[in-house]
DNA sequence: TACGGAAACAATCGAACGTTCTTTTTCTGT
DNA sequence: ACAGAAAAAGAACGTTCGATTGTTTCCGTA
């Protein structure tokens, strides 16, 4: 046999990128070899190199585009709003809404860093920074205006990051509460922890309305 | 060459589980290799089975002595404090110390689990939810007792333990901020985020406790 | 319908892997 | 001083790994 039936370049492609997230996401990147790849996709291992330069390559490219599509999506769901708690709410429904959809994803870019060779994953460390520097920008905002009490935004920024992110680690879909209601407990929590006690009511209103949605 | 002077086994047992913990922390379990664990303790590859049955027990034995260490040290930070309040900061101060200066083992116990084979993994597993049990319990306690606002504890125990977690990501013992300093931080966020507003002077309480460990 | 490029196979490479076994050297207790 | 135990060397095992190469088959197109 050589080229089989009805097969397509594209589609391969595709095919390969998908089994690969899925088989670096259970096994690791390290663990995943690339005849393991190969059978399910349905091909030889050597096939493989047609549709990447090598094993490294398939990592960081799924990395950076995972982390491009992260950048871009979070532009758009902050897009249009100024009040930093508007801002702050709608990153913390972003974060987790993707974080709970591409559990795979999230935990390759994460957890697969360190396969990286030293070039591609400094890469990845900067446009982790331009993500984090996100909320970053949004709780200084928000203390210099009065409305959230910030010791430290870097610290807060790691902290609130780790806490959402961590939802992929126990998130089923089929699971006791819904995402909306997930989305409501954890933006409770967040406002809660950083708001300005004194600051009108931003607090009170976080938890009512975090109350409303659960509702 | 054979047994080489000086040789002792138990310190070389020592060397082998520090050895282990180091290289599996910076490169993953599976890419870990004997040899270089081998080379990395003064010893051949073959050598190392004097000391364990194979590759898979040496990562299970460091995981379970983790985890045994983990719930020791958490029991005895909580033993004699009985207001749920107290409870939660000792908890949280406890859980960020035990993290900042075992950045390496929790690594391991949290992200090597998929590396366990079924069994060891169930046990570790259940070792953990113990764990998770301690600060669950804590938040209803507090509920119960009107001084928390938890609308879900096992919502809010995970999001907590990821948010202090996510700490040995970036803690370096020589960064910006002390330990005291970043327990000061976090626990302000924690009690915030989980005190009932109109409990007592609960939250301005922490608030001001953590403005004067910061001092 | 013939042809050039695309797609995949099949065989193979050297290196590295975890593991086992035998041998050699050092240490220790009497 | 000596025997046995402990500690490590070192060679070898069968596998598997990522990667390369040459060949074969299929497809789109002119």
């Amino acid at each position: 046999m050589a080229r089989t039936v009805g097969s397509n370049g594209v589609r391969t492609a595709q095919a390969i990128r998908q089994a690969g997230v899925k088989l670096i996401y259970q096994h690791g990147y390290e663990a995943m070899s690339l005849r393991q790849l190969a059978a399910e996709v349905g091909l030889q291992s050597g096939s493989l190199y047609k549709y990447f330069e090598n094993k490294q390559s398939l990592l960081f490219d799924i990395v950076r585009d995972h982390m491009d599509d992260l950048m871009a999506k979070a532009d758009e769901a902050l897009a249009g709003l100024t009040d930093p708690m508007d801002r702050l709410k709608a990153y913390v429904g972003f974060h987790l809404r993707y974080h709970m959809t591409r559990k795979a994803h999230v935990f390759i870019a994460n957890m697969e860093i360190r396969s990286l060779e030293d070039e591609h994953r400094g890469e990845v460390v900067a446009m982790r920074r331009r993500y984090e520097g996100l909320l970053d920008t949004i709780l200084r905002d928000g203390a210099a205006q009065g409305a959230f009490k910030v010791v430290d935004p870097r610290v807060s920024t790691y902290a609130i990051i780790s806490m959402l992110t961590g939802i992929c680690m126990w998130y089923r879909p089929e699971g006791r509460l819904s995402q909306d209601e997930l989305v409501a407990i954890y933006t409770d929590l967040v406002t809660a922890g950083v708001a300005e006690p004194e600051a009108g009511l931003a607090e009170g209103q976080a938890r009512a309305e975090a109350q409303r949605a659960r509702a």
